[in-house]
DNA sequence: TTGAAAGCGGTACCAA
DNA sequence: TTGGTACCGCTTTCAA
């Protein structure tokens, strides 16, 4: 049981082939006349006929369709970035391929091959493993195929960047200035070269503060919630404890929430909580999290553009969209508790 | 600047298109002498030529691929999903296509056509709108088009469905054993029809207990958290007031429970929350959810499963899974408060 | 207004 | 062990 082709549809109407294209199509230039043109429609209906979108793609030389990489499914910033896309996209006519790597640096690459393998017509990678996607992605570039680059502008492609510099310079200045002198940090990231701007300015706003920075309080964590958890039950049993939790994103926040409720302390009274990213949940959790807002859906629909721009413009020169976070005070951040 | 293709990879290594094809495959029973071998790597390399797969998929007439189609990407409920589609498929070698159609019936039809045109191997929908889709979805089955559905089984497909009746059964006992008599309903679901078996019970089982069903309970919302904690504000302004709320996925939940928060109430202790899909957040929640498992990982894998078998025996009869849905018990269900 | 045929980039059969 | 070539399903000149 195949599926019928132009063919079949060209035979049962009694027209060539080229015909039933047209009238697919609506070719402009190539009037129709409407007897023909209704009995291939005829045809194509009683067919259930619908073109190969790969033979057409591959003769004409386009896909009308882009391809995105991200690097998990569990973390709703990505979530909020694969929306961006999808409209701007959508609004363009464009078709969105879709991708997650589960933070496996094998599967990256070979994502990134299978992709492009597709010829979509450009692609939008969310990286977590830049060294080891490095040369493929250097030479897709190096072949002129439009890529971008999302969080990340070590290649010599368009990019869209979070700047999470004075945000995250403003988070802690937020919570030094509420009295806390032991910081934890919960980084719990796929791929630490993601985020070592956040953590360098954590370790130089400590320092710039005179405080010491206390590995003990840096917990390299996993991904999941549960990671979250345990990294904050690990950070809340050092002692002195630890009055603040920087954590690397909401999602991890979640999980360090409950382990701060089951120790039997109080967020904000006794343990104050900031975290990354804003998501859609930040605002509504149990208290509503101070968080810094990276905006995914922003970041997205830029990166989209800039993909359309290029597909549309292949020779224009590189652009960098830098999208700066700002931070959000929610309820999850006080005063530090008086005395130890 | 176009990207190699075979015959540039044949020229450069002094051979032809065939014996190219011969190393890039590994073509069983076409032994290659190692030095020609080398120098089509060799030239391969020097190129960084890929294959294209259009080509090849449109010649041999497999993609190795499977489509997913999913109606929302903010209930983390599909997430994991389509996790466990990405899981069962990967570890057979496939690749997956995703799109969501953002709960747009017209994108649904659309997103359907696109991923039928690109010719995947099999597809795997998850319906918001089975009415909209079906005319599509049926031509497609009648062609022999392997096509899996998840959460429904109207089609003449395979299917993979939860089975919410018992577990459902089960929470609503559980909430009237503890002598909630005023029980609202959250029911903020994309498309009414895909959840009308829970709403069945949940009227069922209180016109089992001799409560009649309140319509002023019962709250249709949108998807969005936002959307929850409106519904639950709306709910909580009844009187007499609800002393318990179902509601019909986690993600709400967590609006709901931010109402009840802000309204100065206190979960359980005046209000019990039960929620459905019992997602990774539920457990990590304040307080930890009541909620009936659907294990979304589990259906995805399950649905991958099947979507195999089918494409390697395209004739065996047609395959129903169903997946029996479980009550979790947590922390946020508890007795009716004593007086009003 | 319609049709014939070349070709997109591969695969695989058959011959050499 | 390698090469020639028909063909997958479509688009697009060019001619009729």
């Amino acid at each position: 049981m195949k599926r019928p082709t132009q063919a079949d549809v060209a035979k049962l109407a009694g027209v060539s082939r080229a015909t039933v294209s047209y009238v697919v199509n609506q070719t402009a230039g190539v009037p129709i006349s409407p007897d023909t043109r209704a009995r291939v429609l005829n045809a194509i209906e009683r067919l259930n006929y619908a073109p190969d979108i790969r033979a057409r793609s591959l003769r004409t030389g386009g896909s009308n369709t882009v391809g995105l990489l991200i690097p998990d499914l569990h973390n709703p910033h990505y979530w909020s970035i694969v929306q961006g896309v999808e409209d701007a996209l959508r609004s363009e006519g464009l078709d969105l391929l879709l991708t997650s790597t589960s933070l496996d640096p094998n599967r990256e690459e070979k994502a990134l091959q299978t992709l492009s393998g597709r010829r979509v017509d450009a692609l939008i990678l969310t990286l977590s493993f830049p060294e080891q996607s490095k040369t493929t992605l250097t030479q897709l570039a190096a072949n002129g195929y439009p890529v971008v680059t999302l969080g990340n502008s070590a290649f010599n492609v368009d990019a869209v960047i979070a700047t999470y510099r004075n945000a995250t310079a403003q988070v802690m200045d937020h919570l030094l200035g509420l009295g806390h002198t032991r910081i934890g940090f919960i980084f719990g990231v796929g791929s630490k070269e993601l985020a070592t701007n956040r953590m360098s300015i954590y370790q130089s706003s400590l320092a710039a503060a005179n405080i010491r920075v206390d590995p003990e309080l840096i917990d390299y964590s996993g991904v999941r919630i549960e990671d979250g958890y345990q990294a904050a039950l690990r950070l809340l049993n050092r002692s002195p404890r630890p009055t603040a939790l920087l954590v690397i994103n909401d999602w991890l926040a979640i999980g360090a929430l409950r382990a701060v409720d089951e120790i039997g302390l109080h967020v904000p009274g006794d343990i104050s909580i900031a975290s990354f990213d804003d998501t859609e949940m930040a605002a509504f959790l149990h208290p509503p999290l101070t968080s810094v807002r990276s905006n995914g859906h922003e970041m997205g629909h830029q990166a989209a553009s800039l993909a359309l721009e290029r597909i549309r413009q292949p020779n224009r020169p590189i652009r960098r969209v830098q999208i700066e976070a700002d931070l959000v005070l929610r309820q999850s951040t006080g005063p530090a508790p008086a005395s130890q």
